[in-house]
DNA sequence: GTCTATAATTCGATAGAC
DNA sequence: GTCTATCGAATTATAGAC
């Protein structure tokens, strides 16, 4: 048995215990922001004293960041699921629409982690925006290539630019989470679909 | 003489250092955010110390209450001036397309004051968002209107609600101060047109 | 009005007992 | 692994000289 092997039980109770402080510090960082989350409310949340998460992590900051990625993690692979169900034949228009629903019911049904990480990203320090930089990039990259390929296929006009676009619809995505509250008369399908309408089929009547 | 009349130089000094104080706090919260915008670097770029800021403001929230009021002002102002330059017989189509393109202009050019508003809202303490509550609400208040005014003159579709399309652009036109830089290849006409069209008359072809 | 000096908190991080 | 106790740094705010 090598040093680096241990009881099953044993991994298995770090892991959860790791679990549990990541859990606690996203439902922190996604209610108050990464300054004013505390290492005492998080430790306070996760049933433990602040000098305990240390034995877990180096720094308040790695537990921001890998909040903030398992975040960008949930979110890409909500989008993926709404995509491939829509089948990759499907215009460009309507996959662009299905992808806005999937992220906007993603982003506000049962994930601290994605609000955490839209919530906090402006206000954390730059060696964490850094090191996320590439997981973000290519986030946003997956906007312009889904609004590019509808370009293509004619279906959305190309007279602007898809990387402009897409920071821009990114942006009105995320700021469903700073009003809206699942006790709203107002289901989140409902906005979802009124922001994918507007978005991408316009405000304009067509009548 | 009464005791509040004082010499005239003397108010217009008192008043210039006060400004003085804004524009550095303004200048400051708009690059650092709300937590990491510091008494000390205020008053360093204001050229004064930290402790004399005390003089002027009760306390660091007070400054960026203030800071915030006005960038909310100036916000207004731009788009009151767009939209009656566009005049009250434009359709709701039109005068929404004027104020989008009024307001991504104001907000990136030449004012640190409404950046900082944008910035730091979120960030900000409770006290200082409820103290901003009905201006902002006023502010929000506008878009609706604008909004329902062209779904009543049908230049505007009517299937959405006006309360949460206002929102989504809000968030939209704010998200713009996040990444546009004056050096920019895009010039910020460009970027306001690309916006309001593409909120407006939708991202969908119409060929 | 502005400065220097410092009080008063708060918070991230560390040390050592258990 | 977790706790208690505490250090050290940063920051808002105050006091008093000038």
């Amino acid at each position: 048995m090598t040093p680096t092997q241990l009881a099953p039980d044993r991994i298995r109770k770090g892991e959860r215990t790791r679990t549990r402080i990541l859990d606690a510090a996203a439902d922190v960082l996604a209610r108050k922001g990464y300054a004013a989350a505390t290492l005492t409310e998080i430790a306070a949340v996760a049933k433990m004293q602040a000098g305990s998460l240390y034995y877990h992590f180096d720094s308040k900051d790695a537990i921001v960041e890998e909040v903030m990625r398992v975040g960008i993690d949930h979110a890409r692979d909500a989008i993926r699921a709404g995509l491939s169900a829509a089948g990759k034949d499907a215009s460009g228009h309507d996959r662009l629409t299905v992808a806005v629903v999937a992220y906007v019911t993603a982003i506000t049904i049962d994930s601290d982690f994605t609000q955490a990480n839209i919530r906090c990203f402006e206000e954390s320090p730059e060696a964490t925006r850094e090191n996320l930089a590439v997981a973000l990039r290519e986030f946003a990259n997956g906007w312009v290539r889904l609004i590019e390929s509808g370009q293509r296929d004619g279906s959305l006009r190309d007279d602007v630019e898809a990387q402009v676009i897409a920071r821009m619809i990114i942006a009105a995505m995320n700021s469903v989470v700073g009003w809206w509250r699942p006790d709203r008369e107002l289901d989140i399908e409902g906005v979802a679909g009124m922001f994918a309408t507007t978005m991408v089929d316009g405000l304009a009547s067509n009548a």
